[in-house]
DNA sequence: CGCGGGTGAGAACGATCGTTCTCACGATGG
DNA sequence: CCATCGTGAGAACGATCGTTCTCACCCGCG
């Protein structure tokens, strides 16, 4: 039935609950049983745990940013419509059952200290998405002050979304955005 | 030498440890190493890491809250100059050697799935700083939603800070305060 | 003096983890 | 038909963890 490729597969279970759990507190053993594979075969893709989570890391980044870049392009519009529909996004995956905040802050908070590529792979996150920002910021006319100002906004919300279940801060961030916006574009005039 | 009680000595160590490696990383043979006790006087104090862990994070709570009270409130002058004046502290305590984020930040991801109490340590203390926040945008005579979008942009600095390394976010975030503060105040005006 | 209770120091225990190995089996090629 | 190789399934291994136990020792009280 699941003719899904192994590697795929791992991937999936590993995500699910190294997302969902954390990573320290899920062994090797539980992904393998959630994959359906064998051990053998798990370490036959990925070498070590390590190796995994590395992974799992690279592709919910790629698949995180393209989600969002995706749903902003569909957004169409204005620049400044297209810089607020983040905000729209960060509130539909914050409502998305399981959601549980950044992977990547999470991974950062339990791994970063002592492993450098968890480190490295939520710095490269963070960059990136302030670099998609800063794009959209440019494109509305704003200084690239501001796209770090909704940097902020975007992150805090998303921990304070997991912190306290409720997907509403969103929208908080949201409607600061537009008044940092706006206040950004009357002062440049 | 050191005849500071044993309960504090183990939570000194166990706040080092636990902030600095996160919590599963640490066993409770090294809390014991650093707090220069035996295993049977850490256990007599907390009898299981859960109660230490706990203890970690109430205590932190109290002092981080505390910290920032007597701060904001030595800053004196105007509402508006205490308001922004969290940032300051925020800057302050990201330059300190050693941060690495909002310490329940990072248990909840760590534990926050599979422990309730660390799960509703971290919405405590996100809640106790929201109320704080609001208590100064009160003062300052802006409505209760500013307080919410300052409370975003505090969070989204402490986790940028810590996953950049860059305590410059605190300015960032404390620029972005400033103009919120007064679109709020003029809208009302 | 003797003895009971608490202590220090660390070994021991059982569970769990990441990783590797065993071994019977099934497909493949000569 | 037989040798070979890779596989599935899971046991095994060594390390580490949280927690408890052992035991020699020291204290104050009879």
């Amino acid at each position: 039935m699941e003719q899904v490729d192994p590697r795929t597969r791992i991937l999936d279970a590993a995500e699910e609950l190294f997302y969902g759990q954390g990573v320290q507190a899920v062994g090797m053993d539980a992904v393998r049983a959630a994959s359906g594979l064998t051990m053998r075969r798990v370490y036959q893709h990925f070498p070590s745990k390590g190796d995994l989570v590395e992974a799992y890391l690279r592709r919910r980044d790629a698949r995180w940013r393209a989600g969002l870049a995706l749903y902003v392009a569909q957004a169409g519009g204005a620049p400044r419509d297209q810089l607020l529909a983040v905000f729209d996004w960060l509130g539909r995956w914050f409502a998305e059952p399981g959601f549980r905040g950044c992977a990547f802050v999470n991974s950062f908070g339990e791994l970063g200290a002592t492993t450098p590529a968890v480190a490295a792979a939520a710095r490269h996150h963070k960059e990136e998405f302030a670099a998609f920002l800063a794009a959209l910021v440019e494109a509305v006319g704003a200084p690239p002050g501001t796209a770090v100002q909704l940097a902020l906004l975007a992150e805090g919300a998303i921990t304070t979304a997991a912190v306290h279940g409720d997907p509403g801060a969103a929208a908080d961030a949201g409607a600061a955005a537009r008044v940092l916006v706006d206040a950004a574009l009357a002062a440049r005039g």
